[in-house]
RNA sequence: GCCCGGGUGGCGGAAUGGUAUACGCGAAGGACUUAAAAUCCUUUGUUCGAAAGGACGUGUGGGUUCGACUCCCACCCCGGGCACCA
């Protein structure tokens, strides 16, 4: 018996596969295509750990199926590799962020070499390489030139260890999703692409796509529609600096008679102030306080509801009524008007301050007891002139056309604050320019490359390390040729993964963003795997981004992803999440080297189900290990005879077959080693067999399965076979073993010919000695009989 | 608070109305061996019983059904998303 060295076998096969370029993608004619894409990996300096593999195993897995039947696959890797993680680790290592990018990127496809996937190497990208950003910047300037793309000063969320601006999207709990700092308001000039112009297209198409629930809810969520109805209050005043009239947005129009005040935000007070109204010393301070506490605020934190009375009267559309103007620090300045209808009765929050503050509460909705608590819920109308005993779901219609109110929509979802006063990005390719303004970049000259510096840490001052680079911000303005000076913020993380997908399937392209003929073959992505993490950042960008590639007829298709699928996190085997930090971190290369990428990968796809979090286990891990070496042994056994179990042998080929289909890989791999487990003891074993059932296992272990195949005789690759067929006839035995159960529970049991009659089964069942002490001397009532299963009498 | 998942042996898990615990790990016993490892075989939900056999058993309590891990109602616990969004 020849012994099973894996570590020799399997470098052999990378070895060989590389020279051959077996994976090379295909564009047969006449054959159907498939896009299989992982999410990319970001090279961090820690290179990878067991938990990063498991989505590409998968899609490996998925892979080599579809090639074996028949498709053109296109499965290509390539590296995210702009951004905070790489910069930062940059800074604490004392090197240049573009060589420890060199450096992890040849780390992670070490590693990723080591496992035996299936990629096509020559679809390799980089999203930092100026051939690929120069498509990133275009489609920039692109959203620039339609007016998506804006320069705001509004104060936004600043890392104060990170030192750049970040997007609401990169918050974790108020704090930096990078490194955790208590995240600040801070007021800073930054560019901001106007991804809300989508959030109804965003929300709505989620319909059509065919990804798991939890994350479609997540944008949902995300994007946040609320339906509801815009009131106009026309404000009591004498001072003219003053607004004649406010709006407010609710989604109980319904609980308008119940308005007792309204309650506006410091920073629409600081407006109103900035624009001539003429304030006391109260409000003054309280505007001022209120706005200097949210800056320093962390995102997570609810304060104490303060507020301050105006002395404004603002009349209600639905009743006349005059009721007073408080400025609070609890009503949003950045969704909806910054402006509100108060309604205690019928809201938490309005309650508790009118509590507070002893203003009225009116009752208009019947069903809760209002002194004690608002009531949120519908009912009959009270209090509310012609509407009383009105419905509250037919109400809100009726009193928003009453009182000159218009329907609304609202969205949660800001727009998308894309610059980073950072160096490792993307330059954004604007020109300041005195004359001119805000300035594209001429196509012809992109890219704008990022230059080389000396100090490229973060300066804290609001501007990127690249406003030191003189020679390089100094530029002539492209439209006037006079003095102008290059924008000095860089794009953030997310950009240039909003694309690649695209890239990939053309990645040498210079003449356009995509060849819309190679667009149109490969576009849209047929299955997408990764991280659940991706939910509201990169899969909402990503769509956004594709969305208006459309609209501008780049691409083809309104979705990027068709099908979307999460793997399930592997955690320590301290049941904790696999981090350096708590020690529980373990390493994919030690694992090839002791128990081979086989046996990696036959565990991480047995351990369970793909979506599910599991925790890490080398103890359960040996036992992939065993069912691999078994296989090796068992193939001495080979010869022309066989006896080899039909029955098991075809379920095992449609078993599988239809698991990897479905993503079920831990109850392919099960069916797989029952098969095994049947062959232990059995003297002869067909090749034949033995050979297609090397086929099914080929996707999940394309190494051992390979070496086999190769010392069965033949000289091209099992991954270039064809997926074998199972025949149909050869499911089931034919002979059934039928329960016997009395009221329910099973008593006895006994073997029959398949398909046998009720009538045949039914005295066959009652002659068992079990079954007849439990029948003796009862009435039986009725039998219950499933076919080649059960007889279930009822007595 | 609202919205998604999920809860099955000692452990990872299988079964989507029809014989609960497939497959794997671990454990116990046996074979081989001078011995050990490796390998192979047997047993392995709990409990009562010498055995035959019985009772109990899929988070908890109810319900539907001849029959429920599976469907319905209420609740508890765990994981995730959103959250002063009017």
């Amino acid at each position: 018996m020849t012994l099973y060295n894996h570590n020799e076998i399997e470098k052999k096969w990378q070895k060989r596969w590389r020279k051959d370029n077996l994976y090379k993608t295909t564009e047969k004619k006449g054959q159907e295509k498939i896009y299989v894409l992982d999410m990319f990996p970001y090279p961090s300096g820690e290179g990878l750990h067991v938990g990063h593999p498991k989505g590409y195993i998968a899609t490996d897995v998925f892979s080599r199926f579809k090639r074996m039947n028949g498709c053109n696959v296109l499965h290509p890797m390539g590296w995210d590799a702009f951004g905070l993680p790489a910069e930062n680790y940059a800074i604490k290592n004392k090197i240049h962020p573009r060589i420890a990018v060199e450096k992890n990127v040849k780390r992670y496809k070490e590693q990723l070499e080591m496992i035996g996937f299936s990629y096509d190497w020559e679809k390799e990208i980089n999203t930092t390489d100026p051939a690929y950003y120069k498509w990133t910047q275009w489609t920039f300037l692109q959203m620039f030139k339609k007016g998506l793309a804006y320069e705001s000063h509004e104060p936004i969320n600043w890392c104060p260890s990170c030192k750049t601006g970040l997007a609401s999207e990169d918050l974790e709990d108020g704090k930096c999703e990078r490194c955790g700092s208590i995240v600040e308001k801070r007021p800073l000039r930054q560019w901001v692409l106007k991804i809300t112009d989508y959030a109804d297209r965003l929300l709505k198409d989620l319909d059509e796509l065919d990804w798991p629930e939890s994350i479609k809810e997540s944008q949902r969520n995300w994007i946040g529609r609320s339906e509801g109805a815009e009131f106009e209050f026309i404000l009591q005043t004498t001072d003219r600096k003053l607004p004649t009239s406010l709006k407010v947005f609710t989604t109980r129009p319904d609980t308008l008679f119940g308005a007792t005040f309204v309650a506006i935000s410091a920073e629409l007070a600081q407006k109103w102030i900035d624009t001539g109204w003429e304030v006391n010393d109260e409000i003054k301070k309280f505007v001022e306080k209120t706005l200097k506490k949210e800056l320093a605020r962390a995102a997570d934190e609810v304060p104490e509801k303060e507020g301050v009375n105006t002395g404004i009267l603002a009349k209600n559309p639905a009743n006349g009524e005059e009721i007073s103007v408080w400025i609070t620090n609890y009503v949003l300045s950045g969704y909806g008007t910054g402006a509100i209808m108060a309604v205690p009765a019928h809201d938490d929050r309005d309650f508790e301050f009118a509590k507070k503050f002893n203003l009225p509460v009116v009752e208009v909705i019947k069903g809760g007891n209002i002194k004690e608590n608002a009531y949120i819920g519908s009912g009959g109308l009270v209090n509310s002139g012609k509407f009383d005993g009105m419905e509250s779901e037919k109400a809100k219609k009726e009193i928003t056309k009453f009182a000159g109110g218009k329907e609304k929509v609202q969205y949660k979802l800001r727009d998308w604050v894309f610059s980073r006063q950072r160096y490792w990005g993307e330059p954004i390719p604007l020109i300041h320019c005195e004359k001119c303004g805000i300035v594209p970049v001429p196509e012809k000259d992109l890219p704008v490359e990022l230059p080389e510096v000396e100090h490229y840490e973060p300066t804290g001052t609001g501007e990127s390390p690249l406003a030191n680079i003189f020679e390089w911000v100094n530029v002539k303005c492209p439209k006037c040729g006079g003095e102008g000076r290059r924008e000095t913020n860089t794009m953030p993380q997310w950009a240039g993964s909003c694309w690649y997908y695209l890239r990939y399937i053309d990645p040498k392209n210079e003449k356009t963003l995509i060849d819309l003929k190679k667009e149109k073959y490969w576009m849209p992505v047929d299955m997408y795997v990764g991280g659940t993490e991706h939910a509201t950042r990169h899969l909402i960008y990503a769509r956004f981004w594709h969305k208006f590639l459309y609209d501008i007829g780049t691409v083809s298709t309104e979705e990027p992803f068709m099908k979307l699928k999460n793997q399930g996190l592997i955690m320590g085997s301290d049941g904790k999440k696999m981090s350096k930090r708590f020690g529980n971190v373990i390493n994919p290369d030690d694992i090839v080297r002791n128990f081979g990428a086989d046996a990696l990968r036959v565990y991480e796809t047995f351990m369970g189900p793909f979506e599910a979090s599991i925790d890490w286990s080398t103890d359960n891990l040996v036992g992939s290990r065993r069912f691999i070496e078994r296989i090796w042994n068992i193939s001495e056994k080979i010869s022309l005879t066989d006896e080899i179990d039909d029955i098991i042998f075809n379920q095992t080929i449609k078993k599988v077959t239809d698991d990897i289909k479905n993503f079920h890989f831990n109850t392919a791999i099960s069916q797989m080693m029952i098969f095994l487990n049947s062959l232990e003891g059995k003297e002869k074993i067909s090749q034949e067999k033995f050979e297609t059932f090397l086929k099914v296992l080929a996707p999940f272990a394309p190494h051992i399965t390979e070496e086999l195949w190769e010392k069965l005789g033949h000289t091209r690759s099992i991954h270039l076979e064809k997926w074998p067929s199972y025949d149909v006839s050869k499911l089931e035995h034919n002979t059934v073993s039928i329960a016997v159960q009395i009221n329910g529970r099973v008593r006895g049991e006994f073997s029959m010919p398949r398909d046998a009659t009720e009538e045949v089964v039914k005295a066959q069942a009652l002659s068992l000695n079990s079954i007849q002490k439990w029948v003796a001397g009862k009435n039986i009532k009725k039998a219950i009989y499933i076919k080649n299963r059960l007889i279930n009498f009822v007595v």
